[in-house]
DNA sequence: GACCGTCGTGGTAACGATTACATCCGACAT
DNA sequence: ATGTCGGATGTAATCGTTACCACGACGGTC
């Protein structure tokens, strides 16, 4: 491989010249800048990131660790953070937890070791050691999505609880009473607030949320299977399975066509987290959206803050409601 | 940030030890390796992948640059090259290009950059002048599902000629003899690939492939809708609608749906790349199914062996038919 | 008892960049 | 002619590791 050496010699000038055209420095005479750029390109020259990182102490990249690439959510969202983050000259690195601890953690100690400039996180879990440590050092830290209770690290993330309400209202006008929910795992904020939320809005229409009737799935599709089984095993099932994110709301329709059951007429269907299949579901079904594009755009802007040393706020975006047909024909309108 | 200097003098040692004892060298004392060891835990060292890697010349880290992180096709690719890598002690960066050929640019300049030990790329064009330099300078690179003619690169890939054959078969069977594509860029392997095996499969069948029955897409949505449309503005449509990925697919539902088209009553659709979602898209849509997984570990497989010196094959694995309901119903079973 | 191999350890030179400081040189003012 | 200033360039220290070499101690062999 070539070095600043080689092209220092190849062009008759010192390391710290081409080091300087490099980073365009100002003094420098045109001369011998193209002198120095002829060598890089006749060279091939290519920078070493390494070196350069271990010196300025710097990696100009940041870690992202999401719960589950295979969940169109995270994936919309670590694209757009990659966007942004390149439009400000970072590289992103993501970590999959695959809504595993252990993995998690493995990903923020990697990350943690290649020294990224920054972290953005949406755990998988409620405390972890590492991610605690990490913070209380001072790495720049920015939870998205989720969070960890009780750090003082900022959040970005979508409230839900106004469009669950309106879920629950339209459920609620279309007759439904029996409401049932699959919640994620009680360790995540998403995993309890989201049932939290649906509780609440139960409770402001009069309804119940029986035990029988709150699933605990871990966000993957394989739980909705589970959850919504169980469900339908009941003495008295549900009307309606709100999945509390899209895998689980796969794995809910999954079970509702081996049994052979037909949405919405035998029962209903909704989840959190909207994706464009779910225009194209049989049927197409009634989802809270978050503003996923900004929600990564945002957390990008809060980390890099952190980075640059300067200071950053949570933000708190809020999600709406989509509704389409998997819950009932009320209005004739589905988008 | 604590240093293999501060533990080393932390223990009473020098810095060479406490780096054997890091990289479980046998010869060191074991109450020397303990003293290091708790010297290390105390100060919550930790070591810096920066440094190490400027040293040894390694990153232990593979890049992976596909073609569109929202294709789900491509998400699982990368969730499969992530395990293998992961399984055998590799980190990967994975760079999405958003099927740009500038932004494949930009991501494999990075990582190069970067001084990744091997390269996997999908490519997003057919002919990439960094790419090409990087391959004759000797850079360890495996392409995976798409390729670019005329480098010596080991290619992972699935063979799906042999799966449209059968879907042909099988759309000539249910009566469908107007038969048309939406192909990929035809810079790309994969586009005009898919374009060349149906036109042979239909040859087979003894049925034209005319010109206006061949759509240019982009594997993108927005590409699937609007040549979805130009075939239904023609004064004859196609019977059927084969689209070469699964985005493009999603895109010419798109187009169904506003028209008010009913599939496969009104017209027949079929993708390449199956996904969970066709499972449960209004009707179940008939894919070809790629063995995404294995594409991705035997890739892994193939430039860990170039990493580390070893010679390396290309790999052809066979993609297959996975009959559903939206070309009609034949045979009663569907899944 | 001299010799030799091995083990455990320390010192230190790289790796490839950035950058503070030193140096040189020409121009300009006095 | 001398001093000063600033622009252009070189020298060398440094970042945190690893790896090579050296060295002392110890045990075994003849």
């Amino acid at each position: 491989m070539t070095s600043i050496k080689d092209v220092a010699s190849h062009a008759g000038v010192s390391v710290a010249t081409v080091s300087r055209v490099l980073n365009d420095h100002p003094a420098v005479r045109p001369d011998t800048r193209s002198r120095v750029l002829t060598a890089v390109t006749q060279l091939g020259y290519r920078p070493n990131a390494v070196a350069r990182s271990l010196r300025t102490h710097q990696t100009r990249t940041l870690g992202l660790v999401i719960s589950d690439v295979l969940n169109p959510f995270f994936t919309e969202l670590a694209r757009a953070v990659e966007d942004a983050a390149r439009e400000r000259g970072y590289s992103v690195i993501i970590g999959n937890a695959d809504e595993r601890a252990a993995l998690q953690e493995h990903h923020v100690r990697t990350l943690l070791e290649r020294r990224i400039d920054g972290l953005l996180v949406s755990p998988t879990d409620g405390g972890n050691a590492m991610i605690r440590d990490a913070a209380a050092a001072g790495t720049p830290m920015v939870f998205v999505d989720r969070w960890i209770r009780g750090l003082d690290v900022p959040v970005v993330h979508a409230d839900g609880r106004g469009a669950v309400h309106d879920l629950v209202a339209h459920l609620h006008a279309l007759g439904h009473r029996r409401l049932a929910i699959i919640g994620g795992p009680s360790e995540t904020t998403t995993g309890d607030e989201r049932v939290a939320a649906f509780r609440a809005a139960l409770d402001a229409h009069g309804l119940p949320l029986p035990p029988e009737y709150t699933g605990q799935g871990d966000f993957q599709t394989e739980s909705g299977r589970r959850e919504t089984a169980a469900f339908l095993d009941l003495p008295e099932p549900p009307e309606v399975v709100f999945a509390a994110d899209n895998l689980m709301a796969l794995g809910a329709m999954d079970e509702l066509r081996r049994r052979g059951l037909r949405v919405p007429h035998d029962i209903a269907l909704a989840a959190f987290d909207d994706i464009p299949w779910f225009l194209h579901t049989d049927p197409p079904i009634t989802a809270i959206a978050q503003p996923t594009g900004e929600l990564g755009h945002r957390a990008v802007e809060a980390l890099i803050n952190l980075v640059e040393g300067r200071s950053a706020e949570s933000v708190t975006l809020t999600a709406r409601l989509v509704t389409r047909r998997s819950c009932g024909e009320s209005e004739g309108k589905n988008r």
